[in-house]
RNA sequence: CGGAGCGUGGCGCAGCCCGGUAGCGCACCACAAUGGGGUUGUGGGGGUCGCAGGUUCAAAUCCUGUCGCUCCGACCA
């Protein structure tokens, strides 16, 4: 078996896949595209999710459940939505098995549907049928509903965490009376996502406004989050959207106003899924494998023990006891192997995994009354007296936290190029990274650049200054500033 | 859907041309030693060779059919 991964610089892909597989994130399910996420990587989503749940639970959003399955009908009524997904949508045609004395099991021909059923892709329709019996008046408004499920897109090429057939998401859907409302919603949903992805996963995010070819086939306006992962292409992190009175129109969802008039509701609807993880693999991850951010890491420190006899062994669980006991109580989430493995190969394994922090303890320590630590990146080993760790873990913990924040906006930042003209637009983007220029805000132009390059406009970001921009493909005067690169 | 390739212990493969007792590495199990950067030794368990037919005294190997998967091109959080 090989030791080492495959080089990032050369092959980032096989890289990934590796990593995955070897920290023991998840694999692949037996159906084509589909992922099983293991316990190691599930309690990683569980931390993520907690995190989130408690963001939107503050901001006075409540979490429901929606079915699964959708009225093939639902998807006729919005059309543009439709467009979306209608390429990658499981249908449910029958419901029941029978065995045939020939082919083993087979699908009940007489159990045929009349209507079809839809996998959901997402749950817009779904939903809103479901509001449109809930909501009357004003009263009523707005709904601030949030769901955690599972959806299913049948996708042609997929990629453990980045693009399944299958994956966990949350989507939050809300309805209000207001334009302004909806849209307040929308960005302040935003600035949730940011802070989860820079706060808590440390990846440095790009916020901004979708262009109306990358936007969400229902929404009147998608905005998202941008990241730049190791390779420097960009990886979509977030989207909120901005319906408008779209599925309101399509599921005829009216409320009574203050003043008795009859008006149609306004809507937003935003995620976030698994892909994350994919993400904080790809952002943080190196030579080594996996590295997590302490603050959602489902192991911030793991303790290798290190003793040559059965006496010592004894010795040093009665050495750790008082020291565990503390940082567990502390709310440090931890682990002590004491698997049969040499501690070389702990190191290795542990390191892989990403976890931030790891303690040695062996006969020496216990004699010196101390431990070991060692920080998933340095190599120094870092000896303190086993008294009073709890505090200088902390500080190591936080300052792993902010280290690899600041290391991957300093990779982006130092990959986002400025340019001056459309030749060397291109030689950047084959280099990979992200181009801030100019842009006349025509689809058309957004288009020809794709053809040509592959990249694609990540989004027009908030702090855009298109102020004496020209466009960086028709020379025009730009009508905004936009974000480049090639994306995931 | 178009192009290429692959199905043989859990994983990665060899064997197939030229039919004749299923093999290797890793992983796994047991015991012993080792233990501060991927540790050794000894012993051991596990496979109807994707599936279905056919040829043959004999099929992983030859023939026919079938199913599945992976990789590369048009879509997507």
């Amino acid at each position: 078996m090989s030791k080492g991964l495959p080089d990032r610089s050369n092959d980032f892909s096989a890289w990934y896949t590796q990593v995955v597989n070897r920290a023991g994130l998840a694999d692949h399910g037996p159906v084509k595209g589909t992922m099983v996420i293991k316990p190691y990587g599930y309690q990683l989503w569980e931390n993520i999710r907690d995190v989130f749940d408690k963001m939107i639970k503050e901001t006075g959003h409540v979490n429901a459940y929606f079915p699964l399955f959708i009225p093939k009908s639902f998807l006729a009524k919005e059309a543009e939505h439709v467009e979306g997904f209608a390429k990658e949508c499981a249908v449910v045609t029958h419901t029941r098995l029978k065995s045939d004395p020939e082919k083993g099991i087979v699908v009940d021909p007489e159990s045929e549907l009349e209507e079809e059923i839809i996998v959901r892709p997402t749950s817009e329709t779904v939903i809103w049928s479901m509001y449109k019996k809930w909501i009357q008046s004003y009263r009523d408004l707005p709904v601030l509903i949030n769901q955690w499920a599972n959806v299913v897109r049948w996708e042609m090429r997929t990629r453990l965490f980045l693009r399944t057939s299958e994956f966990l998401w949350q989507e939050g859907h809300t309805a209000h009376a207001t334009s302004e409302e909806a849209e307040k919603e929308t960005l302040d949903i935003l600035e949730l996502y940011r802070q989860l992805a820079e706060d808590y996963l440390a990846i440095p995010v790009i916020t901004g406004l979708k262009t109306d070819s990358e936007k969400f086939a229902g929404a009147e306006r998608t905005y998202c989050i941008e990241a730049m992962m190791g390779d420097k292409r960009a990886l979509q992190a977030g989207t909120s959207h901005n319906l408008g009175q779209n599925f309101a129109k399509a599921f005829d969802v009216t409320f009574q106003t203050q003043d008795n008039k009859e008006e149609l509701v306004w809507a937003t609807s935003w995620g976030v899924s698994t892909r994350l993880i994919g993400a904080i693999i790809l952002t943080h991850g190196d030579d080594k494998g996996l590295r997590l951010p302490p603050k959602i890491a489902p192991i911030q420190l793991v303790i290798i023990p290190i003793t040559k006899s059965e006496d010592q062994v004894n010795e040093l669980k009665a050495y750790l006891e008082p020291i565990t006991k503390n940082l567990k109580e502390s709310g440090i989430r931890m682990h002590e192997d004491w698997t049969n493995n040499s501690p070389g190969f702990k190191f290795n394994e542990w390191e892989m995994k990403g976890v931030p922090l790891r303690m040695e303890v062996g006969p020496r320590d216990v004699k010196e009354q101390k431990v070991v630590l060692v920080k998933r990146d340095g190599k120094e080993k870092l000896f303190m007296s086993k008294n009073n760790i709890l505090d200088p873990i902390q500080k190591l913990l936080k300052d792993i936290q902010s280290d690899l924040f600041d290391r991957a906006r300093d990779f982006r930042d130092s990959n986002t190029h400025r340019v001056k003209d459309y030749n060397e637009f291109k030689s950047v983007i084959s280099r990979g990274g992200f181009v801030r220029c100019g842009w006349n805000g025509n689809p058309e132009t957004e288009a020809s650049i794709k053809e040509e390059t592959k990249a694609t406009i990540r989004c027009i970001p908030f702090n855009e200054e298109p102020k004496g921009l020209s466009c960086i493909f028709s020379g025009e005067e730009a009508k905004h500033e936009v974000v480049f690169a090639k994306a995931y």
